[in-house]
DNA sequence: ACTAATGTTGTAGG
DNA sequence: GCCTACAACATTAG
């Protein structure tokens, strides 16, 4: 499940491999990954030149000579450099230099688009969450109502957390994932700024958690899967406190948390 | 064999 | 506008 930190591990391992080339030639296998009819971004983005790759949250973005191509891996999609053309190939992209790129999505939420100005739906998006400064984090939280694990799943309060780091940075800072916001104090904000922080830039230098079949577009694994200290540990002894992790449902997604040591 | 669960985003609804 | 519920989809665990 691609969050920040496996997409950031697909942009860098990618990168090298797309920067300055031209694609020759683009083939949709399933139109549904072009999210409409592939026809008219097939065109688009045939000849186009790929300027340089960066990511805003958990969308890759692909600046070219003409527009932008825009990828979301959503929970299955894969890019992968000369990777193996399987029944899961969505799309395939040709490159000057002989190299393939394939976009794999067994599940098909994946998108690759083309827009010929900046995209809409990546410029809503709210600030990057790698980096982003202790004030802008709490002034983006400010005067929510509701629970702070979806305000952190909001993608438009601040971007790149997934359900994996939410949890994981909510342990940390010893917050429970139904505090409501409001009523969590300035100082255990902070925490969970450095939580948010620490926990990101530890899975990024882990190349990601590879917790179903995630690889980077070289085919290579993450490891920050190993240090998951509540996500996927339901039964088990807290790291901290021995206290067996806890699963509920919040805002429809699956959260694990330390009834211990994240009290609300 | 059936059901639930998986996680992200857009959209529809209160 | 803000928040919540659900659909899109394929596979797997129970």
């Amino acid at each position: 499940m691609p969050e920040l930190p496996e997409v950031e591990t697909v942009r860098r391992s990618l990168a090298e491999h797309v920067a300055g080339r031209r694609i020759e030639a683009v083939y949709f296998f399933s139109p549904l990954a072009a999210g409409k009819k592939p026809g008219p971004v097939t065109r688009a983005l045939t000849g186009r030149r790929i300027l340089r790759l960066e990511r805003k949250g958990k969308y890759l973005v692909f600046p070219l000579d003409q527009g932008w191509m825009t990828v979301h891996l959503r929970m299955t999609g894969k890019l992968l450099i000369d990777g193996p053309k399987t029944k899961w190939t969505r799309v395939e992209f040709a490159f000057d230099d002989g190299h393939a790129l394939m976009f794999e999505d067994p599940r098909q939420f994946g998108r690759v688009v083309w827009s010929r100005e900046y995209p809409a739906d990546v410029a809503a998006l709210g600030p990057d969450a790698l980096g982003l400064d202790a004030a802008e984090f709490l002034a983006r939280l400010a005067g929510r109502r509701g629970a702070l694990k979806p305000l952190l799943l909001n993608q438009r309060i601040v971007c790149g957390i997934g359900n994996i780091y939410a949890d994981e940075a909510l342990h940390r800072a010893g917050i429970h994932p139904l505090s409501l916001a409001v009523k969590v104090s300035r100082a255990r904000l902070l925490r969970l700024h450095e939580a948010v922080q620490e926990v990101l830039a530890e899975a990024v230098e882990l190349g990601g958690s590879s917790i179903s079949d995630y690889v980077d577009a070289e085919g290579r694994r993450g490891w920050f899967q190993t240090k998951h200290r509540v996500y996927g540990r339901t039964g088990e002894p807290c790291l901290a406190c021995g206290t067996p992790i806890r699963r509920i449902t919040v805002g429809q997604r699956g959260t694990h948390f330390c009834p211990r040591c994240q009290h609300r």
